[in-house]
DNA sequence: TCTAAATGCTAAATGGGTTTAGCAAATCAT
DNA sequence: ATGATTTGCTAAACCCATTTAGCATTTAGA
């Protein structure tokens, strides 16, 4: 007893609210109130419904997420940005805030930026362009113009790993200065006072900065010294070439190094790996400790040190604060800096001094 | 002599085709001609084209997206669908294919289908939804029902990493088998007899089965028998205990392994932690060489050994496919199946048997 | 002078949803 | 019997860019 359905549903052709209006003969705007589960609150009687969610399951409609983007204003998708994806930091990271997206209705489009600066500012004006719904950032820039003008407009984006200390803008990261400081002062526990520290440069970045200032403030507390021939800035655009060159030169000079601290997990690795080229044994020669724990540092022999972020934690709060700012778009709510804790995981990389 | 713009162009609002039309007192028609480089070819005046440009690059007009997509069909965005984007396999490609995809002007999002049956059908049905304009999947479905009916459509897609043997479709992979063949003819040839494999199961997986397949073959081949137990099938869901538990019953067994064969990096990693665990040396022990060469694998010491894949030749191919596939959506070009070369890379994780 | 062609531009339809404002018919109250 | 409500539904506007079809006006040609 159907209206005939044959010359609207084509094999192959997407159906449409029209199609199954048309077919049967009833208007659009019930289609649509139906499928969106308002037909009860206005008042369209249950046969109609049912027939219409019939119909609707049985060609298998799917609303066009255009249209219903254009007409909402909405696109169920949240930028992310960071350097590189492929660091499995940044892909750990990912992977969580997917899901936790996923359980929102929302999907996620991720851009690496290379750390630099005018491709990360093309990527935030084309996922803008995209009409995506907001963004989570660890940015690489060195000044905070552009986060300005998105707070301006109330568009809702949540930074991660790296903040900008004059911005008024919700963050999520870990204690970056006090996970440093654990850790500095944990080889300097075990009895070791030549710690290199091999760091990013240039440096305009948060986190560096904060890693850095953890470092020095350990030794300082710690009534030794700090010398700036043990702390090597490594160009963030040659880390291979840098680490090894930093490494030799900090094994050729009559500072007896005795263990080093890298503030991130690619640092290290290309430690791991200069060392392993000049048979220097860790850590029976150098102990190691790096910032950010990576699995990788638990399955190789000897295991690597680490301090580990919550990175479950560090998605949650971020996803947490984005669908709020989104849901909340034009109410003015107060922005939110969540600082967690970052923990040392000691492992077989550092030995004790103490004889 | 402008008009007025003030009415239109609030602050924070973006503008549209229309505000520029009306502030110019011409038709939108116009506005979208000159904007699309259209205007010489429609007769629009040089002087008005300036116009036209000069008013859309003051108020920085970015057409919305949403709009164009719907009116156009196309969204530029490609979706890639993996097991797991947080292994460092996939994060790689994804960087690769989305840099690639970036100079076409598409950008990419990501899905992790976690090895699941029905996750994996969920996204590719969210991304039509999305209209995205392709798929680039490495499927873990174990049969090709889906990827038939989308073919029948004319979507466009490509297959990664994996692929059906029934399915007349876009594939891009290597060689999986000689990979296989030429890891453990090499272990072979360096003495080795008992060589254990590690693999995954439920196996409906190609690339595993091709493998697996290399593996039999190069043993057979030399004249040695295949021992079922050496063949470890570890459930996908649990490597870590799978791989823990296959090793300690190898070892536990008088049959003396000098060698394994993993056939994918996680199963590698988590191979080399429970060697470490067991205080056994890699290689004076057990050799080991693994399918997929990761970074890390060269970082650590011993350095592993690994089956090596041109992810970039991949990334490529698979993008340069996608692209002809979306220009030629309704012209029913034939598919492409580009195998790749695999290289073994001989590292510090096999030594020589012979005396 | 009058038609044909070129020049410069526009109205309206389109894509596919969502939403506002409101209409017709049926039911109820008085 | 008549006005007031309720019930059930719809027309049309809207989101914004693209594109088709075609309209004036001017210039050129005969």
């Amino acid at each position: 007893m159907e209206a005939n359905h044959s010359s609207r549903f084509k094999r192959g052709k997407k159906i449409t609210l029209a199609d199954i209006a048309e077919s049967l003969n009833v208007s659009k705007t019930l289609v649509s109130l139906v499928l969106n589960n308002k037909g009860d609150q206005n008042g369209i009687s249950k046969e109609t419904q049912r027939r219409v969610i019939e119909i609707a399951q049985r060609f298998d409609y799917k609303p066009n997420q255009l249209a219903r983007g254009l007409r909402l204003g909405k696109t169920n998708t949240v930028g992310f940005i960071v350097a590189d994806i492929s660091n499995i930091f940044y892909s750990k990271l990912a992977r969580m805030i997917e899901d936790e997206l996923n359980k929102f209705g929302y999907n996620l489009i991720i851009c690496s930026s290379d750390e630099k600066l005018d491709k990360e500012a093309k990527m935030i004006q084309f996922l803008r362009d995209k009409h995506v719904d907001g963004l989570i950032v660890s940015s690489t820039l060195n000044d905070s113009k552009i986060f300005n003008s998105l707070a301006d407009e109330h568009y809702p984006f949540v930074l991660i790993d790296r903040h900008f200390p004059n911005l008024q803008a919700n963050y999520v990261g870990v204690d970056n200065y006090s996970g440093s400081f654990q850790a500095v002062n944990k080889l300097i526990s075990l009895g070791h006072k030549k710690i290199a520290i091999l760091s990013i440069s240039p440096s305009h970045i948060s986190s560096v900065n904060e890693r850095n200032e953890g470092y020095f403030d350990a030794l300082k507390k710690a009534g030794i010294g700090t010398d700036n021939f043990l702390y090597c800035q490594i160009p963030f655009d040659n880390i291979k070439g840098g680490v090894d060159w930093a490494i030799k030169e900090l094994l050729r000079s009559d500072q007896e190094i005795s263990a080093i601290y890298t503030v991130n997990n690619n640092l290290a690795l290309h430690c791991l790996e200069t060392l392993r080229d000049l048979q220097i044994s860790v850590p029976d020669q150098i102990s190691l400790i790096s910032f950010d724990d990576i699995e990788f540092f638990n399955f190789v022999s000897p295991s690597i040190s680490a301090i580990s972020q919550p990175l479950d934690e560090i998605a949650n709060q971020a996803v947490r604060i984005l669908m709020k700012e989104i849901n909340h778009r034009d109410d003015d709510i107060s922005k939110e800096r969540v600082i967690l804790p970052a923990k040392l995981v000691l492992r077989e990389s550092v030995r004790s001094l103490a004889k």
